[in-house]
DNA sequence: GTCTATACTTGGATAGAC
DNA sequence: GTCTATCCAAGTATAGAC
């Protein structure tokens, strides 16, 4: 914590662009997909970047430093993405497409298998744990955010139990994340989502009444 | 696959009691849970088991294959659990507290950590995706199973697309415990818990219809 | 079957030249 | 800020004595 014989961080004013710093956390965000949280050696990462592998202990340290910073890389970038599409959700049917559509994103980029692995990683470095889980609680935020917007037009709102909901959406997210990378393909999430928009309907309809029978809409 | 190298299986029809190769397989349950797949070396399991690290490599080949027995005796372990469980399930209510009680059992034993690391640690040994993907396998047929018998009093278990909903639900327990795992506390799994047996009673209604005008019962 | 000893590899981390 | 060189710890795996 208190780690004084890390240089003070590069500065990101002078040119901020091909920073070294940066490359390193995007390669540190690659090797974490593709060779995992046990793949991701100092060596790895600073191959990928093309940079020497001491590099990595001149800017951050360690190598766990390195991948907490990876995390917050593809945190900030997805919830950034996630949040811009929030906009577009008003109803059951738009939430479950917006999920739809992220979910088939974040498989694709393989971002969730970041978060998924330092995760699972996390058990061999107990330092890491209380790291990673500030790094969740975002998402969990988000998730809530997303559920109430996309009940905001029905009374089911208030009684709908948000935190449960949004704990449970997180851990299917993470786990369908798991399972799609272990078969190799997304078939199986794929299909759970065409059933989840084949129910959306159904919730749009007990989003009616409060609708017709709310006729100002202030809130 | 084809390793000649490995010796022939020592059997376990010799006094098959305080075996070697077992003390190994449950050192390797205790440090996948404790360490992580990342923590799972050689030479930690077998000073988890108190024997000799080149033992490893006698009984097992390599480290991998140890992790995949250990795997199977987890798996092996809780299938054999939960199946004896499914026999009182009837409805929806004694399912979901079913599930609620497992997942209290398999958070507190570490049980499905187990299975969470093994598919996390996949990533980095592609070798490992495939066996590691056999072997959640049952667990999915198990979940289909369970599902059939807590809506089997109703018409909707037809309806019900069972491959989607024990896919989700093999999904979601895993992000279930890699959530808790982070937190170090399953609070957040267990008011989930507790929102779905409040359903219960909802969902039972929806069987009564069926069980009325069933008045046979044959199956 | 089990142990000791050892070869080889990879990984974290630092020192010091440039 | 970056590189070379290096140290040391830990890991996989094997040989060979018992």
């Amino acid at each position: 914590m208190a780690r004084s014989g890390v240089p003070s961080r590069p500065r990101a004013s002078t040119s901020a662009r091909h920073n070294t710093r940066q490359a390193l956390i995007e390669a540190a965000v690659e090797v974490l997909k593709s060779r995992g949280f046990n793949g991701a050696s100092a060596r790895a990462i600073a191959t990928e970047a093309g940079v020497n592998q001491a590099l990595v202990f001149y800017h951050f340290g360690t190598v766990a430093a390195l991948l907490l910073a990876a995390l917050d890389e593809v945190s900030a970038r997805r919830l950034r993405r996630y949040t811009t599409e929030l906009a577009e959700v008003t109803d059951p049917a738009s939430l479950i497409a917006l999920a739809t559509k992220v979910f088939r994103e974040d498989i694709d980029s393989g971002d969730i298998a970041v978060l998924a692995e330092m995760i699972a990683g996390s058990s061999s470095a107990p330092e890491l744990g209380a790291e990673v889980a500030k790094r969740i609680a975002p998402w969990k935020d988000f998730a809530s955010l997303a559920i109430e917007s996309g009940f905001s037009t029905s009374g089911l709102v208030s009684l709908l139990p948000i935190g449960a909901v949004s704990h449970a959406a997180v851990a299917l997210y993470l786990g369908l994340e798991m399972l799609s990378h272990l078969d190799g393909d997304r078939t199986g999430a794929t299909l759970l989502f065409e059933q989840l928009a084949r129910l959306a309907p159904v919730l749009d309809v007990i989003c009616v009444p409060a609708k017709t029978t709310d006729k100002e809409g202030t809130q």
